[in-house]
DNA sequence: TTCGTGATAGAG
DNA sequence: TCTATCACGAAG
């Protein structure tokens, strides 16, 4: 079976459906390619770490936005983050924390001044670096366009670990952080 | 372990 | 206007 752009359908479910099944599945960024290899669920309801929880402009954002849309914010005054909008079952937003690079290797390196590839995308504010992401891809539609978007093999299964959530302080028990079982390209390395 | 950096939102 | 807070990363 071959390689399919993930469609709009996919994010009209829940949050933790959409984080557990984009692991394993690539991102699809210009000349970049990475597979998904960490991933964050928030919910828009009942998750006090969640944006929706604080900012009034997140819960504008869901109703202004269609399902796979680009929800990017910038961090700590220097990180961009990559997130994508789930809207149907529950909304929601899964936050992309780390890729393993596939293509446009050399294009990362130079945007990161880094050489090794563990290292090139391995967290949010890494990977938005290595692939040129900022607030102008903020409510870019990542279901239509065939250079910004996620694509996976139908039926394919991989193996996951759940464990808690990073760099939050509410909430923070949920195992809503989801890793490909034995990555070597996480931002933090599973607690055993 | 520390520190930088800037947007956001709520209080004053 | 002022301040707390923040889904981070690099250096030391």
């Amino acid at each position: 079976m071959k390689r399919q752009m993930i469609g709009r359908r996919f994010f009209r479910r829940d949050p933790l459906t959409c984080a557990r099944e984009l692991i394993g599945a690539e991102l699809i960024w210009g000349e970049c390619v990475g597979i998904i290899v960490e991933v964050e669920a928030y919910a828009a309801l009942n998750d006090e770490a969640a944006h929706t929880f604080t900012r009034p402009t997140a819960r504008a954002f869901i109703e202004r936005n269609k399902p796979g849309a680009a929800y990017i914010y910038f961090n700590y005054g220097v990180h961009w983050m990559l997130n994508v909008l789930v809207k149907g079952e529950e909304n929601g937003f899964v936050l992309i924390r780390a890729l393993e690079p596939r293509r446009g290797i050399a294009l990362m390196q130079k945007r990161r001044g880094v050489v090794d590839a563990r290292k090139l995308c391995s967290g949010p504010g890494k990977l938005t670096q290595a692939l040129d992401i900022t607030d102008r891809h903020h409510e870019m539609d990542l279901c239509t366009d065939p250079r910004h978007c996620f694509a996976r093999t139908p039926g394919t299964i991989f193996d996951l670990v759940a464990d808690k959530r990073i760099g939050i302080t509410r909430s923070a028990d949920h195992p809503w952080r989801f890793t490909l079982r034995g990555s070597q390209f996480l931002s933090v390395p599973v607690k055993l």
